[in-house]
DNA sequence: AGAAAGAATTGGAACAATTCTAATTAAATT
DNA sequence: AATTTAATTAGAATTGTTCCAATTCTTTCT
């Protein structure tokens, strides 16, 4: 499990003007590097928010056009709880979501290493899985959490 | 893996005033048969034409109240794709959606026998997971598909 | 049974998240 | 520099869902 800040601070300019095919703007490194920075898997509000403090003119309609260019191009993912709004996670490591109910808190949880699918899903015979999404909700014991 | 239609119909005169400490009202016995009847997924939407066909006056709101409260009393399960409009699913034995990407339609899988959350994920010691949510998309062989 | 209270249904208004539109600005190409 | 292409912007529109207040239905009480 992890929601560690990472070490580093990513700074918009260290972001080269391509990445991954995506042409990157002023405000999609803005939005990117945001989300690099505090990896605690914002909603598109947030991530307007926390924007508009180092570039107040940036619009909400820009926000949902970056989210959509960068999880497109696979630098970002996003992630739904039920009909919440849309969280966005720059971790492109294979992953699931656990969100504690007492804080709201997400967290990163990954599989046991050399699972397969098919281990613990009983799969009809050639079917061929392109996408899955795992949320979990529930609780953490305040040990676990502060790490 | 399940799409299965029950052999038998399910007919609203045939269910009991209450279910599982919910009062079972004429509406709520429509929804609840007409989910039980034809095991598809459907949305709020498609309940609401399909209710209509034998209750003609019935609303849109009450169809949403009634599967509101199908899925507080856990009678019906609520199952959501992305931000997709959400699916009611009146199977309560434990399973994931799969949605095969070329007919839309959901099917129900299982987990293999025995299973244990912790035996595929890596979650910290002392989390209680209080719920879980897994969707799959892909493509099905058709041989698999018709059955 | 009849009256009163409580609960559910209804149509339409309100809502929240997201997407769309058309105008403007910025960047890339010629 | 002029032209073409792409991205940003503010605000309107859309969509699924929830809320509201009035009406109807059911249960409880006398
Ligand atoms: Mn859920
Ligand atoms: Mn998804
Ligand atoms: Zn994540
Ligand atoms: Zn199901």
């Amino acid at each position: 499990m992890s929601e560690s800040a990472s070490p580093v601070k990513f700074r918009p300019e260290e972001i080269p003007a391509e990445l991954g095919g995506l042409r990157m703007t002023k405000q999609r490194k803005e939005v990117y590097c945001l989300l690099m920075d505090q990896r605690d898997h914002p909603t598109a509000q947030d991530v307007f928010i926390r924007a508009k403090e180092r570039m107040p003119n940036i619009s909400l309609a820009t926000v949902y056009n970056c989210l959509e260019a960068l999880v497109n191009h696979e630098l970002v993912r996003q992630v739904n709880f039920d009909r919440a709004p849309s969280r966005y996670c720059p971790n492109l490591e294979e992953h699931v979501h656990f969100q504690d109910l007492e804080t709201g808190a997400i967290h990163d949880v990954v599989f046991k290493k050399g699972i397969n699918i098919n281990d613990f899903l009983e799969l009809p015979e050639g079917v061929e899985v392109r996408e899955l999404e795992l949320t979990l909700k529930g609780i953490m014991p305040s040990s676990t959490k502060k790490n």
